[in-house]
DNA sequence: ATTTTGTATGTAGCAATGCTACATAGGACT
DNA sequence: AGTCCTATGTAGCATTGCTACATACAAAAT
């Protein structure tokens, strides 16, 4: 096992997404605007990594929402590891952003 | 040629980067921190797309820096124009690490 | 003299990634 | 039966990112 996987910006936005409280695919596939040809595989291949786990919703006449079922996922401890250390990485875009309107103004 | 080409993060990052001021590879590999294994061939495809032109610098006797020649680079208008529309696709990181901790202070 | 250090650009080759298009399925409504 | 909405998923392919290496010029060190 890679005890220090580096992370896509897709991977790194998917673990960022679930991190703020999206827990499931299409709901992340809304937040992102990410296909879900991209999303799903992404979740799958942070799940074998170990970042995120996976668990079917339960007993879902009980919750009586009228829909097929959700596979929620939250992070793993080595999952917010990785999210953090990639943190600085992937702001770096809108830093740099913020940096050039700042200095125009 | 492709009129709305879809960026990768790596080559918005690179073209914001030269939009800040960053101008040839040696100083985008310093400021991004990516190897020249990925800045090099990002800035040839960025400009076989015609998102940047190069020019190397001139008359380096005059300068008399002593170092070797730099390919300086900038935007061209449709760069500009291209990564304008990458902006929002590449700040929404960022934007949800905000969300979230303003949501938890 | 030769090696090392620092700046600078670049490629070969391969594994990983991202996306389009499509497939599947349950429940509601028409 | 057909359509709509929610939901998960894959096949297959082009693109991308990166490690490792190569080249070059000038100065400084050994």
């Amino acid at each position: 096992m890679d005890h220090n996987p580096k992370l896509s910006y897709t991977s790194a936005l998917v673990l960022q997404t679930i991190s703020s409280g999206y827990s499931y695919g299409f709901d992340i596939m809304d937040v992102t605007g990410l296909p879900s040809g991209t999303v799903y595989p992404a979740l799958r291949r942070l799940e074998q990594q170990e970042l995120i786990k996976s668990s079917w919703e339960m007993e879902r006449a009980a919750f009586s929402e009228q829909r097929p079922a959700r596979k929620y996922y939250k992070l793993t401890r080595e999952g917010k590891e990785t999210l953090a250390k990639a943190l600085e990485r992937y702001t770096l875009f809108e830093q740099l952003v913020s940096a050039e309107k700042s200095k125009r103004r």
